[in-house]
DNA sequence: CTGAAAGCGCTTACAG
DNA sequence: CTGAAAGCGCTTACAG
């Protein structure tokens, strides 16, 4: 079914239909009605594909995520779908996994004029490889960061908020505090580190312990609190760069027979509402999840609109969340 | 940057460009490598617009789901991607937040040719509406049924499964057992609820409370069993249709100060990784999401395929899984 | 207000 | 083994 059926159909010209179809200019009433009438009659459903070809334009953006199964990235994506449908655009999401051969796929749908713009929440020492495949496309970075300034950005000041975790920790009176951290090749895992190691140098505390969770799951972080109870000389608090990642810590932690704050404090990352699930409740550093999401969907469309505009970067606050793990 | 550049670049014709590209038939090495040489020197990438106008096939399906922060969700996509990878197709993924009107856009790349073919896991009961729009085009139900036949889908024996849980707990000694389910809209929330009442007839039990959950989360979960806490007849045990409600119960009797199992025994739906999260950990129905998924993209390339093929249901076996809430 | 025609970037019989 | 040409289903100046 295609437009030159209903043209026959309602007796007019293809291009009546079309301007019926994109509601543009103004086509005589009585025309309108039988092309409708036709489009009603045949259940025609106009080819996206042709369109998109012909006007280069698809108002839709991928949306690259290393784990929607993750809470945070899970919300970020809300804040993304709700700004993008408010502009007419709609999302697709791709579940990347952080595997590069997939990252790889599904950036063709980029190149090959799918979408009009990406919005990353990947890795970004894994972007490079990807950056020349994107090329001058319209893409923004979510809740993670390039070394270099030449790619938009929204985020929060990691740096910051680790040393604030630190502080607290110290200050409650902790003295071997352990940091479960992500891959280092994220960028905000290198940042909390940073903030980790300076805020720990900031009170003269020798103690530093960094063990690296396969990934951000639940039972990466219970494998990591696993080997800190293992070393000889135990933490008496830990710092995890993901609610989900303390979420597992709480349960090595509850096996081990230990108490929480008491015999160790946990301190989450994200301030999800799994945060809030485990027992005790995480203290935790919250970001505005969606509030990031709608901000990268904001950047991107100026991006799209203006092609030559710079890149922007855009730092969100954050906040530190006190409760009982803490 | 077309395939026609491509072509006067390598001094061939357009139909040369494309055979390599396609490494279809024998093209004339020398011929090969000098498109080769061109496409890399210009950085050519193919649109894919115009090649799936063409050929009529996008190798992409789409995935409907109400909800991707649910982990039983994220786990089922999980296997849908792994089996799609395996066979060359790409997902696109639309979380519809069970919205209509978001529900009829993401189909128009569907009728519009974007995909080939879609899988839901929304509720049935919104799909008719959607039937319409959907037509012959490929459609598999994942984790969800219609009513009738006339669609391919996959997922448990929710009304047997329901039962053996009701079983379960009566067994224990549990006398008031309370229902937190999800809108009646969704065929697996009636199935569930039409296994607890005949769970609870076949052993003459009386007592029936049915708390319906506003959404799939976590606070939802932890409204509905503050409701059913304030109920005079307060219930000794509660049985959830999901991890996620069965976490919001979990939290919400801690906050009472009772005890589980021994004041409330608690019971969950799908066997996710939360399950294990919470504390007490959750005894549950494990639902084999993955393979559920994986299933799924085996019918959908099946009608793929073969158009004329019919509609086709697999039911896929469940455990119960006991742990410290029940 | 309307239609004929060009063109978006591909693929694929068809002829050679 | 290769190229000229038709055609996928649209949109949009252009002329009337």
């Amino acid at each position: 079914m295609s437009i030159q059926k209903i043209a026959r159909l309602a007796g007019v010209s293809v291009a009546t239909v079309s301007r019926v179809l994109n509601n543009s200019e103004s086509v005589k009433e009585k025309n309108r009605e039988r092309v409708l009438k036709a489009i009603a009659e045949s259940n025609y459903q106009p080819n996206l594909l042709a369109r998109q070809l012909r006007t280069a334009r698809s108002s839709m953006i991928l949306v690259l995520v290393s784990n929607i199964a993750n809470p945070f990235c899970a919300e970020v994506v809300k804040g993304i779908e709700e700004e993008a449908e408010k502009n007419g655009f709609r999302i697709l999401l791709c579940n990347t996994g952080s595997d590069m051969a997939r990252s790889r796929s599904a950036l063709n749908l980029l190149s090959g004029k799918i979408v009009d713009g990406i919005i990353t929440m990947d890795a970004s020492s894994r972007l490079p490889e990807l950056a020349t495949l994107i090329g001058n496309a319209p893409w923004v970075q979510c809740a993670e960061y390039a070394d270099d300034g030449d790619v938009s950005c929204v985020g929060i000041n990691d740096v910051g908020a680790a040393q604030c975790v630190i502080d607290r920790l110290l200050a409650r009176g902790c003295q071997r505090i352990a940091l479960i951290n992500h891959d280092l090749s994220y960028k905000y895992a290198r940042s909390r580190e940073e903030g980790y190691h300076s805020g720990l140098k900031a009170h003269q505390c020798e103690y530093a312990f960094v063990k690296y969770a396969s990934d951000l799951s639940f039972s990466a972080g219970k494998a990591a609190m696993q080997a800190l109870l293992r070393h000889t000389e135990r933490p008496d608090a830990v710092f995890a760069v993901s609610d989900t990642l303390a979420a597992g810590a709480v349960l090595a932690i509850h096996e081990a027979g230990l108490k929480m704050p008491q015999d160790i404090a946990v301190v989450g990352f994200d301030g999800t509402e799994l945060a809030e699930m485990v027992t005790p409740p995480l203290t935790t550093v919250y970001q505005p999840s969606k509030e990031i999401g709608r901000k990268a969907v904001g950047l991107l469309l100026n991006k799209i609109d203006n092609p030559e505009a710079p890149a922007e970067r855009i730092m969100m606050d954050w906040q530190y969340i006190s409760r009982a793990s803490a």
